[in-house]
RNA sequence: GCCGCCAUAGCUCAGUCGGUAGAGCGGCUGAUUUGUAAUCAGCAGGUCGGGAGUUCGAUCCUCUCUGGCGGCUCCA
């Protein structure tokens, strides 16, 4: 460490390196570097650590510009707006204990130890944040000892808590606001003239984390420089909720619920049509991996949960009934039933690896505060199959498995995650044959090059799992496909078959999905494709539109033939204005529109329309059909 | 399940300071026969989510139940 009256050297981002005096700021360093930063710079990054602009440089090193652009830069307003919040709640209620304000992926939250909030306390929070940007109220830097911050933080048994957490000797960073002062590591942006697009989302109580823990009131926001980025945020927001695949689903007429089935889907003749399409995809995918499809019981005795663990481990979420004195379970899950085909015959190492597929209706009881539209329902469909194999065939099963995801995610042009997710907290078998199955799985993982997340303790009861998760259009990810290897259930069933040797073995058993189910999958690719779904899943793929009735029966001799080619059509006959049934047309999300009109029937030929293309184009009938038909095979999007 | 908010026609919403309700779209009928995102007119459609209370009178106020929405927790 340099002794204080010597200069520091400081490398700039571009190489430059600038002897700089002690006492000076990471701010005037950088200013004085490029003046141009003066408005976007909120930060810096010293030594790649993120430091207040007022920070003084204190050693060697290098010094770089953080904007809003960047990660770093995007979380300390997030962070900075947090705090902005404590400060104005605790001058509304001066009682109110702050906890934890940290930035999350859309903004950020703070938790307070408070009563009930109300709408009009947020009203006030509004009202106080505007006052403080609009008179740039700083955010100022000090150190104190652990004992100076546990005397400044005395009330508040949530923030000395952190400080007891803090090495003995360190020193403690706080940061006042105004006369609002918080705990925190810091950095900020200099004022909070930096924060003019801050906008609170909403709030809400937080269940605790532990048993005896308070309540909390979280009030969710999101930070921006600027007002005008908040503007265009909100822009972005109003889209993605017109996406919603809840009025889509409405709108197409794809699926409903009623307040008397809470959860439970209701599949409407488009909807069906969708969801067969995709069963098609997958059922062409199940026969060339050799998968033999079953269907197995949606109820079984409780004795069968028993042995498979779901019992004491999953029965909460269960839906439970008596028959002639009997309990019995509505099965959650496909893996029973395909444990007991396994089990009702000897079974040779010359059948592995066994594929059993499955695609049966589960049912789960969620919690009614939990459903939502088609991504969270009480009964579903899995693509689910279970495959039956020796230790040695796993890893090539999982390989498999992970580039046929890979494929099939592409085909809907989606971006999907792998999470690896580990041993619970309650977990079925030893600990050895989990390690082992968790080791597996991530050297596929890092075999295949995909990048992936570990979340530690979130496997299922029996089994680690990778999770593929995608996002709605809200941004909120949600889990769909699992692998997962499992050493325990086929223990439990006393699975068995003979090997080479003559001796009898226990397989693995790999649990998968691809999709998850259809209803999370479908909800999902709706809102990412805004209900213009590829032709080859439209449940209407083509509409014919003759101009007037003269054209009617041409029309129709159209819908015919294309019909006949094998292509879901529809006819929309010329009661209304052509400009109303194309836009009916594009509202549906119709691939194809085509026009009849006098030219088209005097030389056989169709207008095209795309879905949400102006242009169009004009071709033979049969080279539509020949184009259509061809698109629907190769299932591609258009455009 | 927990916290907050919401529930009026098939959909989106207006409205009644407490005196039982309207619009647009959609539907039906008629006129119009249209060249690529809304032709015109008429008609039908509502026990104002269910129950209870307050009141001379409740869609409106109160309670409660049900469902939905946004979070939390949980999850495919």
């Amino acid at each position: 460490m340099a002794t204080s009256g010597s200069a520091f050297t400081v490398t700039l981002p571009d190489g430059q390196r600038v002897a700089v005096a002690p006492g000076q700021s990471a701010g005037t360093v950088l200013r004085a570097w490029s003046p141009a930063l003066e408005r976007r710079m909120l930060a810096a990054l010293f030594n790649g650590h993120p430091v207040d602009l007022a920070a003084p440089v204190t050693a060697d090193g290098t010094l770089a510009p953080l904007t809003f652009e960047d990660r770093a830069g995007r979380d300390i307003v997030q962070h900075s707006s947090a705090h902005l919040v404590a400060k104005a709640l605790t001058e509304l209620i001066p009682e109110a204990r702050p906890t934890v304000g940290p930035p999350t992926e859309e903004g950020f939250y703070y938790d307070f130890d408070v009563r009930p909030l109300t709408p009009a306390d947020l009203d006030a929070v509004r009202a106080a944040m505007a006052q403080a940007v609009a008179s740039s109220d700083p955010f100022a830097r000090r150190e104190v000892t652990k004992a100076e911050a546990a005397a400044l933080f005395r009330g508040n048994p949530h923030k000395l808590r952190y400080i007891a957490d803090v090495p003995e000797g360190e020193p403690v960073s706080v940061y006042s606001t105004g006369a609002f002062v918080d705990l925190c590591r810091g950095p900020h942006v200099p004022d909070a003239g930096w924060l003019a697009g801050v906008h609170i989302l909403g709030f809400s109580a937080i269940t605790p984390n532990t048993p005896d823990g308070p309540t909390l009131q979280r009030i969710r926001g999101v930070g921006f420089p600027t007002r005008a980025e908040l503007d265009q945020y909100l822009k972005l927001r109003a889209e993605a909720e017109a996406r919603d695949h809840r009025v889509l689903g409405r709108r197409l007429e794809l699926f409903d619920f009623v307040e008397e089935a809470p959860g439970f889907p209701i599949w409407l003749p488009n909807g069906m049509v969708v969801v067969r399409e995709l069963e098609q995809f997958v059922r062409e995918h199940l026969r060339a991996a050799d998968y033999r499809e079953i269907r197995t019981p949606l109820l079984f005795a409780q004795s069968v949960y028993e042995t498979s663990g779901h019992w004491e481990h999953y029965r909460e979420n269960m839906f439970q009934t008596e028959i002639e004195g009997r309990h019995f379970g509505w099965k959650p899950m496909n893996c029973p039933g395909s444990m007991m085909i396994f089990r009702s015959r000897a079974r040779s190492y010359r059948e592995l690896p066994l594929r059993l597929a499955e695609f049966a209706p589960l049912h789960r009881y969620e919690a009614s505060g939990t459903l939502h539209g088609l991504t969270r329902v009480r009964e579903f469909v899995q693509d689910d199959a279970h495959i039956f194999a020796t230790e040695e065939q796993v890893e090539a099963e999982v390989k498999t498995l992970l580039d046929w995801i890979a494929s099939a995610f592409t085909t809907f042009r989606l971006t999907w995650r792998y999470e690896l997710s580990t041993r619970p907290e309650h977990f079925l078998g030893d600990a050895a044959d989990w390690d082992k199955a968790e080791a597996l799985l991530e050297r596929m993982l890092k075999a295949s090059g995909v990048e992936y997340r570990v979340s530690a303790g979130e496997g299922a009861f029996y089994a680690p799992k990778i999770d593929i998760h995608i996002r709605d259009s809200l941004g909120r990810p949600w889990q769909t496909g699992t692998i997962q290897v499992d050493y325990q259930m086929p223990r439990r069933f006393g699975l068995q078959y003979q090997g080479s040797d003559g001796q009898l073995h226990t397989p693995v058993v790999v649990h998968r999905t691809i999709f998850g189910t259809w209803e999370r999958f479908l909800g999902v690719l709706l809102e990412h494709t805004a209900g213009r779904l590829p032709p080859w899943m439209s449940p209407t793929q083509v509409r014919v539109l003759p101009l007037t009735e003269r054209h009617t029966s041409a029309a129709e001799g159209l819908v015919d033939e294309l019909r006949g080619e094998g292509l879901r059509v529809g006819l929309a006959a010329p009661d209304e204005s052509v400009s109303k049934r194309i836009r009916a047309a594009e509202l549906d999300r119709i691939p194809y529109t085509v026009v009849l009109g006098d030219k088209e029937v005097a030389d056989g030929s169709v207008a095209l329309r795309l879905r949400g293309v102006k242009e169009n184009r004009t071709m033979s009938r049969a080279e539509f059909a020949a184009y259509a038909r061809d698109r629907v095979r190769r299932r591609e999007f258009d455009p």
